[in-house]
DNA sequence: GTTTCTATTGTAAATGAAATTCATTTCTGC
DNA sequence: GCAGAAATGAATTTCATTTACAATAGAAAC
């Protein structure tokens, strides 16, 4: 299996376009947890280790690597997008409490057919899929 | 059936809340018509009914719509959120292309067996769900 | 009906995520 | 190396959303 970066870069090529070492730096930050990032978050993880990527830097590549499949939107939450890994990770989905944010990852692999059956029924190209659970977790349902 | 104003005024007197006229003419504006909305193009169809309600005015009652569970945040898109009523209307998801943002909606009954198996497994009381999928429509595929 | 208490309103200002500008730097192909 | 194009960071702008605040007006108690 290629690695993120490979397909990054295969991606690039195929663009046109150029990689440079600070998109490599992001990159290999996005991908050195296994969990949801946002733009903050990351850029703040970046500044504490001393690599001086710019936060313009790294919201100009979120497209490419959304483009690339390499992520996906997970969930809008607190006013900005989190984002999620969709390349060598398995796919989970999410349960939310609309109460306190709590987030609990679930499986759901009955989804991967209504995806195939959307592809032919409507000529898509289906790249994933989002599905969020909402409701009130057992703590924040006893107050409502 | 109850109505949905029926519904939004026994909500906020269970809340020990106030309802308004400014209240009332917004939630009769979202319900008038079957179809998705944004804040500003609420706004805007309020406006141009000669209705003087301000944003800040909606922005502070879409919590409360949310939580009286008639409408739902439908997805992220173009800056801001888009909302659906989920009240009296048969809910559905939304199939999305990720270059040119054509929606097509379409229904997935089996979903709702899925909220319930999670809602017994893990003790939530399960309000909704959101299911996106995610790709390129014929005409976007084409050129990627 | 009047009073009192407090939620709600609109206006204006503030906030903060995301996008953009621009001068500078750096790839990449020739 | 050189030329052209793309990417960078700093600063600025944009725009959705939230907040502050003074004025208004529901709603419950009297």
């Amino acid at each position: 299996m290629k690695s993120e970066i490979e397909i990054f870069r295969e991606f690039i090529r195929k663009k046109g376009l150029r990689n440079t070492p600070e998109r490599e730096t992001i990159i290999e930050e996005i991908f050195a947890s296994h969990d949801h990032f946002d733009v903050d978050e990351l850029y703040l993880r970046l500044k504490s280790k001393k690599k001086k990527i710019s936060k313009p830097s790294i919201y100009r590549l979120i497209p490419y690597l959304l483009e690339s499949g390499l992520i996906q939107e997970a969930y809008f939450e607190d006013g900005h997008l989190h984002y999620e890994h969709i390349y060598g990770h398995e796919h989970h989905c999410h349960l939310r409490c609309l109460n306190c944010g709590k987030i609990i990852e679930f499986e759901e692999k009955y989804l991967k057919k209504v995806e195939n059956r959307l592809a032919e029924k409507y000529d898509f190209l289906v790249k994933g899929h989002k599905f969020e659970v909402l409701g009130y977790c057992p703590k924040c349902k006893a107050h409502i």
